[in-house]
DNA sequence: TCGTGATGTAAGCAATCGCTGACTTGTCGA
DNA sequence: TCGACAAGTCAGCGATTGCTTACATCACGA
């Protein structure tokens, strides 16, 4: 259990605001302080689990008082929740096609892209934390409907129409895409098997490629 | 947080040793009851998770009192331990490829019926127990070393030789089908999020195995 | 019949958890 | 300059956790 404390960077007056300061600020800012409430908890939640982080270690990630926690956020299962949300927003603005509808290959490109970056990425940090649960009801739902957002938006992109029952296997297909994907980051990330988890993003690229071809394309 | 007490079946005088009795049995058999501890460990193991799940929630599923735990695990760990090493057992013996080599449709089917039998199969928990994690090296190592081994058996029936490194890619193919395996069992069973988690077995069927074809045929 | 080892039971300890309340410190407008 | 409020600190509470110890009970051979 390597209690990583910040050695240095901790005592230097930095006031100025810079905006991505997330971990390791000096304090007296409310959202600052937040933001890296936020950003810490996500890390701990998606990789080692709901229950098995402690708000202590968050605060000691963020740098910041314990009780700041629940001043914030209530509870544990309330910065939980701002997690998820934050998630599912930033997830939100990521998947949603731009431009052009119904172009599949560019977005197989993006969800192969999303998968390689693990484990040393931050997205598929988001992904992982969609699979853990804090047994909070509210916590699940917004899981639930960012997991089905998620689904419906790729599902879109292969031609799903939601006022055409004939295209309602699609949906089937691309929620498995997405757990396709899900399992794929937790085995590099989580569980760290091999080969899969040592594997090149060229290495990954190509069968990821006709699985996810087999299953939107056509 | 249903705590299914035994009502019933409590106080009868079973002393024919049955050799299937493993939640709910009467006392004085050592082996009957680390089979059941197990057993029921194993359950929250793999829907709770490691951390979730209290040895007095296990003792009481069994219907056992909470310090044989120790007694015959030493701890709540090597408890875990010995539900990964259950499942590694189990999990080779079925999986093993009887008598013919490289029947790679059979053995597809093998696993698309796996998948299937989800939420509601003892099976499917074998597999989501393979994704868990109780930070003790031990029970990572058997959880990596039964994934690997895992992985190996279902590369061979794909083609993959150990000694012909130009047959590598296999194995990582047939890893990512066991991703998908995961990923699609950890939606419907943990995450119950729909439709996967209310498609049928027909549903699941086709594209399942298209995918697994993409990656296991030719 | 009785003693001995195996099996099961009950109570509680030490550690850790999330969380709270009272307090101090910094910031900023009047 | 100073008061008022926000931001952050500190110590500790009640509850729960895994685990241990001492005791009770059953099976079984001499």
């Amino acid at each position: 259990m390597s209690n990583e404390t910040p050695t240095s960077t901790a005592t230097l007056p930095d006031t100025t605001p810079h905006p991505d300061d997330d971990l390791i600020r000096s304090g007296r800012d409310a959202a600052a302080t937040r933001r890296a409430l936020v950003r810490a908890a996500r890390r701990r939640f998606a990789t080692d689990g709901y229950r098995a982080t402690t708000v202590r270690q968050i605060a000691a990630d963020a740098g910041v008082n314990v009780a700041l926690i629940n001043r914030y956020f209530v509870s544990k299962e309330g910065l939980f929740e701002a997690c998820m949300l934050r998630t599912s927003d930033e997830l939100d603005t990521q998947t949603r096609t731009p431009h052009r509808p119904s172009d599949v290959a560019e977005v197989i490109d993006k969800l192969i892209e999303h998968v390689v970056n693990s484990p040393d990425g931050d997205d598929p940090l988001q992904l992982l934390l969609l699979l853990r649960s804090s047994g909070d009801e509210n916590a699940d739902r917004i899981r639930r409907r960012t997991m089905e957002h998620f689904t419906r938006q790729l599902a879109a992109a292969a031609g799903w129409r939601a006022d055409d029952p004939q295209t309602a296997p699609i949906l089937l297909r691309a929620q498995l895409a997405i757990a396709t994907m899900l399992g794929v980051v937790m085995l590099r990330t989580s569980a760290a098997v091999h080969p899969v988890a040592s594997a090149s993003a060229h290495d990954l690229a190509e069968p990821l490629g006709q699985v996810f071809r087999a299953l939107l394309a056509g």
